[in-house]
RNA sequence: GUGGCCGUAGCUCAAUUGGUUAGAGCGUCGGACUGUGGCUCCGAAGGCUGAGGGUUCAAGUCCCUUCGGUCACCCCA
């Protein structure tokens, strides 16, 4: 086959989608008990959303967007975040109407294009949570705890939180001129990137995991030193909320988040059993992103985490994700003659709730056997020209390998009964 | 976009210093006396050795290019 998935992108074959399914109807279930709705917003957006919300200067916006021209003529570009597009759907609908805070979850594939390596590819599984209308600290610490709990919940014991704070509009650009003003002076001991990222965007000093610079900006001032008075109220405030409820976190001043439109509270969940890219899932605040929009003034806060790190981190950490493929009955024909009465038969075990299966390739009934024990059956129903004039069907337990006749009409509902009512095993 | 490693049947891997029809295990399908699984045994199907060039009498084995995978950087989920 001259085919295959295109660079990035992959197969979820069942084995695996199966446990995705199972981590993402846990995601919706705690974030409707958080009160939070789902939403579904287009797959792709007008180039121009992205480009402003999530910065011009910022690496996605600069070389990481699908970005192509449809027939009429529009720049579109398939979505690298879910943020910008639901601050967009939440201006379009005036869900500033709406009861406050307006509070919604999303699921989808995100995409960028980068070079794939462990943990991360050009179409990626994001579940994600966004709470506006509301600058409450409270809200940060809920999504923030949402977020921890959504993660233990399904099996992630080691953990870290890193949060900080990017202050506001003011409290940031006069925070930028220090830090400038500091790495102006020992531009030449940094290397030739941090160099570029001094002209770029200097907050991104901090990535830098040169050692000679880490030491260079080691003194350098801090942002969470420059928060104006409201902002570094926020922050305590958000701190305060977490210690409440018991939550443990690391202050990381230096954890500067890749899109533009975050202001004060940044948070970051990471793993260690994830190799380079650590990160299961983050997120942060985002009060002036409608506004830069062209919309209504609207605060805002939410996170976004990757299913497939999530996938990782609970695999390496827990072992198995629920989720298997399990078989209730196999129906069994014995001969070609009954045929249709085995597909019958099916048809009625399927409606009584059963997950049935039946032979598709004129199998011995050896084979037939084999193949029910192959899929885990629990039970197989022998359908045959001597129990067929007798009214009955034979029923075989496939683990203890029992087998006892029962009528025919009331077989469904009787197996109903024991798959339903007896324990599995 | 940059760099390291890698690329043989569906999967995991073999294939003497380049040498004749590229093998095995698992899996798939079938069979081992007539209506019954899990063990065992037998058989079959399935590879243009990622692709394209080159060197050579001869290339899965060497060289180049390209595509893909993988890991790291940049950055992020």
């Amino acid at each position: 086959m001259r085919f295959k998935a295109p660079k990035g992108t992959y197969d979820v074959l069942p084995e695996k989608a199966e446990k995705w399914e199972f981590l993402e109807e846990a995601a919706r279930s705690i974030f409707k008990i958080y009160g939070y709705r789902p939403i579904e917003t287009p797959i792709f957006e007008a180039t121009e959303l992205f480009a402003r919300g999530i910065g011009e200067a910022t690496d996605i916006v600069q070389k990481e967007m699908y970005t192509f021209t449809d027939k009429g003529g529009r720049s579109i570009t398939l979505r690298p975040e879910g943020t910008a597009p639901i601050v967009r759907a939440h201006e379009e609908h005036g869900m500033s109407q709406w009861p406050q805070p307006v509070k919604l979850y999303y699921a989808g594939s995100m995409f960028r294009y980068e070079r794939p390596q462990a943990g991360r590819y050009r179409q990626f599984y994001q579940l994600g949570v966004e709470a506006l209308g509301s600058n409450d600290p409270a809200l940060d610490a809920e999504v923030i705890i949402l977020l921890l709990e959504y993660c233990r919940s399904v099996g992630v014991k080691e953990m870290d939180l890193l949060i900080s704070s990017m202050g506001c509009s003011e409290c940031r650009s006069s925070y930028i001129e220090a830090l400038k003003d500091f790495a102006r002076e020992r531009i030449s001991k940094l290397c030739p990137d941090c160099a570029r990222r001094f002209e770029v965007n200097p907050l991104r000093l901090f990535d830098c995991k040169n050692p000679a610079c880490g030491e260079v900006l080691a003194g350098a001032p801090k942002m969470i030193d420059y928060l104006c008075d409201g902002c570094r109220v926020h922050f305590e405030s958000v701190k305060g909320h977490l210690g409440k409820a018991g939550v443990g976190y690391k202050i990381d001043p230096t954890l500067v988040r890749g899109l533009d439109y975050y202001t004060r509270t940044t948070f970051e969940v990471q793993s260690g059993y994830l190799g380079a890219q650590n990160a299961i899932g983050g997120g942060g605040r985002y009060d002036g992103l409608a506004e830069e929009l062209g919309g209504a003034p609207a605060p805002g806060i939410g996170f976004a985490l990757g299913i497939e790190r999530l996938a990782m981190a609970v695999e390496a950490e827990s072992g198995k994700i629920p989720g298997e493929y399990e078989l209730d009955v196999f129906v069994v024909a014995v001969d070609d003659s009954v045929r249709v009465d085995a597909f019958m038969l099916a048809q009625r075990l399927r409606g009584e709730g059963l997950v049935a299966e039946m032979d598709y390739l004129g199998r011995s009934i050896k084979g037939q056997l084999k193949l029910a024990d192959k899929l885990g059956a629990r039970f197989a129903a022998f359908v045959g020209p001597e129990e067929l004039a007798a009214g009955l069907c034979r029923l075989k337990n496939m683990v203890t390998g029992e087998q006892e006749d029962v009528p025919l009409g009331g077989a469904p509902a009787y197996l109903a009964d024991k798959v339903f009512e007896e324990p599995v095993k």
